[in-house]
DNA sequence: GCGAAACGCAACAGCCCTGTATCGTTGGAG
DNA sequence: CTCCAACGATACAGGGCTGTTGCGTTTCGC
């Protein structure tokens, strides 16, 4: 599940001098920084990076033959999975897993980087799918194993979408990303609200649905 | 509330060959097109905006001194005002905006530029904030003014954040067009289901909130 | 210490884009 | 019919990025 680095391998293996590691995170902040600061995936150039990162351009070239390599590496950053919540509740559950997606909409740099990505899914196809299977099926799967369990806790309606349910709850979080309107956004307090108002509905309680 | 054109006023007025409409269409169209393939609005050249028009490159510098001017143009082909809804119940009004709002996300030229938009806004303040006043603000308005008339006829619970309400029907149309699976989207029959749910919630009856 | 690879610096050709200018041609207004 | 601007084509200098090469220096393994 955790992406394997996909950096150049350092040659034979025999003497030499050894790469910097601070030069490897070097490059990679420079770009999520960069990125974060308006730059398009398509848009960065090698010397730009280099120059950010405060390092020759030929370091950069040693350690990743294509742009969409490096863009892998980088995308293998802001990727920390968290242990499924095994907790009390349905509540708490969903709370928890939209806990995890809000830290990472929080993340300026992690959410310039995937808004990025998402625009230029086209450009980078190898790069996008990545993304899907690594970042987004997990917090699906975590998601609707939860709304399954609530159903069966008799918690949920058994009657609803779960797939629709789980895009609801999801779908405020994703959309503040993309927007980049991610300033008074409460990870603690504002996905406790989603999962409030999800599960209670905004229908009077006398208005038959 | 409809944008003026900002294209180059043709100079004098007095004789002269006309300017064609079809070439400012043709060229609006062509970056329409091109970012729906993939490209991006700081990527993009004036060379193969022209190209892909079939203009000539002088044609293009002719009508706008900037790309920024440009893409104001272009941002705004793809805002038709709907007439506010007026309708039956809260239920069928908030459909009517969603609707609004879900063709455009359907609209695969239309979001693919909203979408580049919203990621590279750092590039284009004017553009991104023309955006914000001319699509996004009327939008929320006539949301929030469905709602508020909900609440008055009992058809709304009270007690609900109505800002909180609106974002979380707009939000998965807005996430569909952010990650661009706007394939499997019917406009009338998903913003109808989305309205139900957040209507309805999901939780089961007889579990208090 | 010797060899080898990482590193920074610099140069190179090739390509694309920009902005401006100059042509000859075309078509509408007066 | 006569202007005059739109139009296509072309050229130009200037700048940036790419990918590769060569150089001298530094650092590590053996």
């Amino acid at each position: 599940m955790i992406q394997e680095p996909v950096v150049q391998e350092p040659a034979a293996r025999q003497g030499g001098r050894q790469r910097d590691p601070a030069t490897d995170s070097a490059i990679i902040e420079a770009v999520l920084d960069m990125v974060a600061a308006g730059a398009t995936l398509t848009g960065l150039s090698l010397v730009a990076i280099a120059k950010q990162a405060g390092v020759s351009r030929n370091s950069v070239y040693r350690r990743w033959k294509t742009k969409d390599e490096l863009y892998l590496d980088v995308l293998a950053t802001i990727n920390e999975p968290r242990p499924a919540p095994d907790g009390a509740g349905t509540r708490e559950d969903l709370a928890a897993v939209l806990r995890t997606l809000a830290d990472r909409v929080v993340d300026v740099r992690a959410s310039s980087v995937l808004r990025a990505l998402n625009a230029e899914a086209a450009t980078f196809p190898r790069l996008h799918r990545r993304y899907f299977e690594e970042i987004v099926a997990p917090r699906r799967e975590a998601m609707t194993a939860v709304l399954r369990r609530g159903v069966e806790r008799g918690e949920l309606r058994d009657d609803v979408d779960l797939d629709l349910v789980a895009e609801l709850l999801v779908s405020p979080l994703l959309a503040r990303m993309a927007s980049g309107s991610t300033d008074h956004l409460d990870p603690v307090r504002d996905t406790r609200r989603i999962v409030d108002l999800v599960l209670r509905g905004a229908g009077a309680p006398d208005d038959d649905a």
